[in-house]
DNA sequence: TTAATATACGGAACATTGTTCCGGTTAGCA
DNA sequence: TGCTAACCGGAACAATGTTCCGTATATTAA
């Protein structure tokens, strides 16, 4: 196993890359959340190219889009806050109230990455496949959330889980640059406007 | 007064553009108003310049930034809103009910305008004019139908004017390329969350 | 150990914008 | 009719995203 000339030994896994590739995707891992942290998601190419001391094309062969590289960056995050839901559901607490931890916790993760939010909305082609990996992992979350929610009578009938997730998302666009904004008190009226109206 | 030459007669007014100054203005005005409506407000410069039978400089000489451009566009009808604002809040019905008609009608307005929602949260210093025009003048009418509703006691204290715009609008983005996404219904939402709990 | 080859690399080159500059044109006025 | 200040158009420049191509190298087989 230590060996690293017997691979693929699992069905159709790729054929293993080449160490300096390998060592390259991790250096562009590492520059691009860097400097997503400081100049958020959108920064130029060359800009994390040249703090992973690569080549732009090399990006690009190693991350198609942007959105490729997005992903991976924050594919940690997405996939603790998706188990985090699942948690929640099987708490004993009150369905209402876990939906509300969780968007808290959602909104948590999103306002704080500087332009995550802009471009998770955006409609440029160059980010669809980001939007939809976010959907495909969180909304199914959402929606067993929201079930649970309805069938406890606790909010009204007809949210769905898509739109109320991007709804929440949209509202964390601009968290980070805007001190009279806060994204977090915004979410919490939504939720609240879920409630059952009597 | 029909006589051009007796200009500026009033205090500091301008003096006066020359004809084809003020001919090339009202084409770019034209020109906007309908490659906006096609291509979302972000459309190339060129674009507008090329349907307006301009080069791009006059473009820049007429409107310094492109937040000028939009904001000439769409004066009027920021204006109408403004006042039917003031409308609404006049007419004797429950102020609740006022300020949702109101946040209803700003929607209708936005969420209509593609890409203007993206544009007016927009970060990027060329637009800090257009989104300071809009909050001058629709944050106070948001403010007086808040305040209203607050007095009647009909929504929770605390909500202030800047964040609920701000949030209606972050709401509004996407909203006219995403048949799945109904902005109206979760700002509904939002408002709903804005009543008195309990 | 060495040589062959597929793989990966870097940076130049290209395309698409926004923005500014400059020489030529023209409206307004005497 | 001619002068001049204002205006005009398009070329030129700058900042990005994206692709191409000649070169370098990791890996493997002899």
């Amino acid at each position: 196993m230590a060996d690293a000339s017997r691979a693929a030994k699992a069905g159709g896994s790729a054929p293993r890359k080449r160490a300096d590739a390998r060592r390259n995707e991790r250096a562009l891992l590492d520059a691009a959340t860097a400097v997503f942290a400081t100049s958020g998601v959108e920064a130029p190419v060359r800009e994390i190219a040249s703090r992973a001391g690569v080549g732009v094309a090399t990006i690009y062969r190693h991350f198609p889009t942007r959105a490729d590289l997005i992903a991976a960056v924050y594919r940690h995050q997405v996939e603790a806050c998706a188990e985090a839901g699942e948690t929640l559901l099987a708490g004993g607490g009150s369905p209402y109230d876990a939906l509300g931890r969780w968007v808290n916790r959602f909104v948590d993760f999103v306002a704080t990455k500087h332009g995550l939010a802009s471009v998770l909305q955006s409609d440029d082609p160059a980010f669809q496949s980001l939007h939809a990996y976010f959907l495909d992992r969180l909304v199914p979350v959402c929606s067993d959330l929201l079930r649970a929610a309805a069938d406890a009578g606790e909010i009204r009938a007809g949210i769905d889980a898509y739109e109320l997730m991007r709804g929440v998302g949209n509202l964390c666009i601009g968290a980070e640059s805007d001190p009279r904004y806060d994204a977090r008190r915004l979410v919490e009226l939504l939720v609240a406007g879920l409630r059952r109206t009597a």
